[in-house]
DNA sequence: TTTTGCACTCTATAGAGGAGAGTGCTAAAT
DNA sequence: ATTTAGCACTCTCCTCTATAGAGTGCAAAA
């Protein structure tokens, strides 16, 4: 857990306040209505009468970790009042072994990049009840493995490129001249030998150097060839961020705090944009370890009353992504935080295995 | 649009009562409300007094086409009673061409297979402001037409099967010999000489008694190469019924008849799981033409209240696959249909062109 | 410092009543 | 033989009111 720069609540409160409040926030995770004096009374067995727990909570209020959302009602946390739980008061649990081995086993079968992340998603979603996310990060380091060309039809040519060991992107281009199957191998040979282990962006700018030197002394063919390898590394924006996946948003639609559909829409659409959410796991990926961003600390408004659990994901003590959970506010997290911690592990674990 | 065997309400109820049964419908799908004599008197341009217009109401109540939510709400048209609509009396609107320029423009784009239907199916929700779907059946027929083997690392190798023309397929398999890249060259040079543009289930046969055969004859290098060939070809179950692909889904929420949220979850989660929709869409690929399933129509619970119209796309003279739309049964199918029904068209065109 | 007692506030729920929409039926009008 | 007008009736939806219940805050007692 991080630890708070601001620790003024820890110190000014007494550590029967502080009970108090984990008790109240730990009730009030269970069953998502508002705690009341005479409640927390009763459930925090310090045989104090609901009258001294009212003193407390006022307190607790003024420091702003409570808040009552009427008169009448008993009171819930605020974001800084989860922000204090899950950085000085949650005991986390230990999880249990069938969960590790339903993690592991989804973790370790063989797969290509992408199917693994899917998984890794779906099973988040699936343990916690809440909605999965896993981002792959846009790689600015790009290895070129493998590329290869396969003959489409007259003029279109499926280039085939192998990136970074084990992500295969294809894309279709349309050349000018129609090559045989030979020459697209002649070129794609010369191109694996010339380039492979190479990084994406370095090849393009060879390529182009490249065109401008033999320009004159090479015969069409191999002009034509050379733009074709121009136009195979062209624009690396074909597949434009779609780096991030997600799994079970329905979980959502179950939590009362995000009853309105209006609500809900508003987040469902934030899931397909990506955008926000996008946002949000870059400044996770940055922090070292296990961040939590709480409520509207986030700083965007659709996941207002809900939380998001991340963990960087790494392999060969490199950063390759981030992965985590959205849900309310008020989710267990003591049983989420782990969960996401272990997987971060594992699939790191999993994707390390694999050279 | 189809002709319904029963044409019993047809033949049975008078011009007028059709013609105002038609405006009824129109009225209802334009605002959602139940339509009363007034209304439906001053709409319908007849000159009738609400009281005529009840007595016919109530006719078309006891053939099944109309049915009341209760006493003193007015009328909606039932199941049966859209079909007739949809069947006989529903003029289709033309298309403007900004809205059919905007569809050429997303479908003439130069793409692999699968960003091209997913961009199909994004256009379609986007036009029609409901829920885009696009199918790509499972090839039963999946024509070799080139492989390609990668070493990732030691014992691990990428296979790339470019089949059908324009999907690439990736696998990643675990062989139990270290190959070199001129040995896996050779092997899939091999490969592609022998079964390029052969069916893969034909291939895979082949793989197999080729195995036999060689066993005793060749070294241990080849044998190896053949069963790694062999597990290249392997269950195909790889890319399990990736084939769905929807969009807009969102678009649903906005929906008064699906307002409440558990309805809502039960239709997003079909999204999600697919089977109910793959099967509806596996029974529209086997009808010609377009297709419309109106509310209990589908057989599927959670299609209740919602209406899918589809059509199949093909090229070459071949169905390749079903589109459509999921939107509520009150949608406005003289917009819809004609959207649907120039799509499929086009992303034929599309496909046939690259041929 | 804690507890008791009490007045007070706010929500949620149920019921009553009335307005509005729409029907079906009967009898009159065309 | 249709069509229309008149009318009683039904049902929903909204608003208003009353009440029970939960919980608070404060002052005074323990």
């Amino acid at each position: 857990m991080v630890s708070t720069t601001d620790s003024s609540p820890l110190s000014e409160l007494s550590e029967r306040s502080l009970h108090l409040f984990k008790t109240l926030v730990e009730h009030f995770i269970d069953d998502g209505t508002p705690v009341g004096s005479r409640t927390l009374s009763k459930d925090s067995n310090l045989g104090l009468s609901p009258a001294t727990i009212r003193n407390v909570m006022a307190d607790l209020e003024d420091v702003g970790l409570l808040h009552s959302p009427h008169t009448s009602a008993g009171r819930i946390p605020t974001a800084k009042g989860y922000r204090l739980f899950v950085d000085n008061l949650l005991r986390v649990n230990d999880l249990q072994s069938a969960q590790v081995e339903k993690i592991a086993k989804e973790l370790t079968q063989e797969a290509d990049y992408a199917s693994l992340m899917q998984r890794t998603s779906a099973m988040l979603s699936d343990v916690t009840k809440l909605a999965g996310v896993v981002m792959l990060p846009r790689q600015n380091l790009s290895i070129l493995q493998h590329i290869e060309f396969v003959a489409l039809s007259a003029n279109r040519v499926l280039v085939i490129l192998v990136v970074n060991d084990r992500e295969v992107q294809n894309r279709i281009i349309n050349t000018s001249k129609t090559f045989s199957a030979s020459e697209l191998q002649q070129v794609s040979n010369y191109l694996n030998e010339q380039f492979a282990g190479k990084d994406l962006t370095q090849v393009r700018k060879s390529i182009l150097d490249e065109l401008d030197k033999m320009k004159k002394q090479v015969n069409d063919s191999m002009q034509s060839a050379i733009e074709m390898a121009q136009m195979a590394f062209d624009s690396d924006t074909s597949k434009e961020s779609d780096d991030i996946l997600f799994s079970g948003q329905t979980n959502l639609m179950d939590v009362a705090e995000l009853g309105q559909v209006e609500k809900l829409k508003q987040l469902f659409e934030t899931f397909n944009q990506k955008r926000d959410i996008l946002h949000l796991l870059e400044q996770a990926i940055h922090a070292d370890g296990m961040q939590i961003f709480i409520g509207e600390e986030s700083g965007y408004d659709v996941l207002d009353n809900c939380s998001v659990v991340t963990s960087p994901y790494e392999a060969d003590g490199q950063i390759l992504g981030v992965l985590g959970v959205i849900g309310p506010t008020r989710m267990h997290y003591e049983r989420v935080i782990p969960i996401v911690d272990i997987t971060a592990k594992m699939l790191g674990a999993a994707l390390n295995s694999k050279n």
